[in-house]
DNA sequence: TTACATTTGTTCACTTTTGCCCGTTTGTCA
DNA sequence: TGACAAACGGGCAAAAGTGAACAAATGTAA
């Protein structure tokens, strides 16, 4: 361990907990290579430089109080509906969870319900849906990157398949305009499908979220079989037949 | 041990920690073979010159980057320098070209200026560029991907420099915190090294923006070699020995 | 050479930083 | 809620660093 200055110290801890979003004590003293007296009164002097903000236990980046997330809020339609969808859907992340977030308002909702959690790496192709985790110290955020979609926050392309070909998480949570339950899942247009499937492959769970009006329908392009879905989180406004058929189909469904 | 004058001792201490970021009494002592004390007296002067910055134990580079830029960006003239920076990068850029921009505040000016020219494409790693030429009807934009940086719009890692090692443009605008005639471009975190020798190896042409305040600077991580550089747009407040320093290191220099 | 100024090295009293001890506070879990 | 462990902060002493005074070495000029 090579002996720093209390003041290049300083900047070291601020610099590795910028990085690492918190630390505890105890980590900073063995990383440092001294006492934790030292770095509880050096996190002191840095709290009240105001860099960053001290909590039991450790340290966490300061909270920027802009709450100015995303860059753009839209859609009014089923917003209390697409809400519950992702209050729902949140809950199914857990903690140490690597999860991938679809593009879509829906999957925007289970981002801003996953902003208090901790340990949680989220992979998203919604610069939107990254940027309302931005600030949230216990998730880490990957992009996929690619080709920005004009009058949207959506990346496609080629960097968008690559990077979702070399990734693999627990739960993948689509979006879609379109679900039934004996074509499974289409899309309208066709530059989107390979992008979904790479989400889906890319995940142990396949999780879809759609409100009511995306149900029973049918789009032009094939991107998955029902089968390959396993979740289905729609609202509670769907009929009971339809809910029996997706069922019928293998796939769980939440209403909620 | 080659015994020095006074005043070149200085000069080297200060050349000295500027590369190592800071440094111990005792390894400045060592390292020019003279007393402790000398050294402490030499600090004593060279802090009055306002070129480095005591502390206990030794003495650190001046950040002006780490602690200061909110000041520094609220200030209205260094806002009005970038402003300048920006105008004047976006007239390289000719309809047709394709164009790095890199993750930052003058980058972002760059960016506002672009917004009304047409076949362009940009590729950037920074979130906050792509929203502002979200919805330019002229201006294609490709994200590259990464792990988003804690309280940035920045994107970083393996995914970034593998879409920048995949693309090939006719100019990059490289952001940075520290540039020096003799010591090119230098960065004070490891970890945003490869992506900007990506983008300088994927450009034609490579262009740095820096306001004034980071001229003469050298940090930690060696970037990028003077002759790697071709064009550097600044503010016209540099100094004009500056300016003759970097021409003489082959960058043509702009000053707006 | 001598006289004098400047710089460097040495010593020492003083200050800052650090590690450790221990009583108090805080968070967690049954 | 109460018990328990972890984390905290204040006090203290050792260690490291500092500044000032002074001596020694070096440089300069008559």
């Amino acid at each position: 361990m090579v002996i720093l200055l209390a003041a290049e110290r300083k900047m070291r801890i601020v610099e590795f907990v910028r990085q690492h979003r918190s630390a505890s004590v105890g980590t900073l003293a063995k990383e440092f290579g001294v006492h934790e007296a030292t770095i509880r009164r050096d996190l002191a002097e840095v709290e009240q430089e105001g860099l960053l903000k001290r909590t039991h236990g450790g340290v966490i980046v300061e909270q920027l109080t802009h709450h100015e997330p995303s860059f753009n809020e839209r859609s009014g339609i089923q917003l209390d509906q697409k809400e519950r969808i992702g209050q729902k859907a949140a809950s199914l992340v857990e903690d140490g969870d690597h999860i991938i977030l679809d593009s879509g308002t829906t999957t925007l909702h289970i981002a801003r319900n996953l902003v208090h959690r901790s340990n949680i790496t989220v992979i998203t192709n919604d610069m939107n849906v990254a940027a309302e985790l931005r600030d949230a110290p216990g998730v880490k955020v990957t992009v996929t990157g690619g080709e920005l979609y004009p009058s949207s926050f959506m990346l496609n392309g080629m960097f968008t398949d690559y990077v979702l070909r070399s990734v693999h998480v627990s739960k993948a949570f689509i979006a879609t305009t379109a679900i039934h339950p004996k074509y499974g899942l289409t899309l309208p247009e066709a530059q989107l499908v390979v992008a979904k499937q790479g989400m889906i492959a890319a995940a142990q769970e396949v999780i879809v979220v759609a409100d009511e009006t995306k149900i029973g329908k049918i789009s032009l392009y094939n991107v998955a079989q029902s089968s390959a879905i396993h979740t289905l989180i729609t609202g509670k406004e769907v009929a009971d037949y339809d809910i029996k058929q997706f069922q019928d189909a293998g796939i769980q469904i939440l209403t909620v």
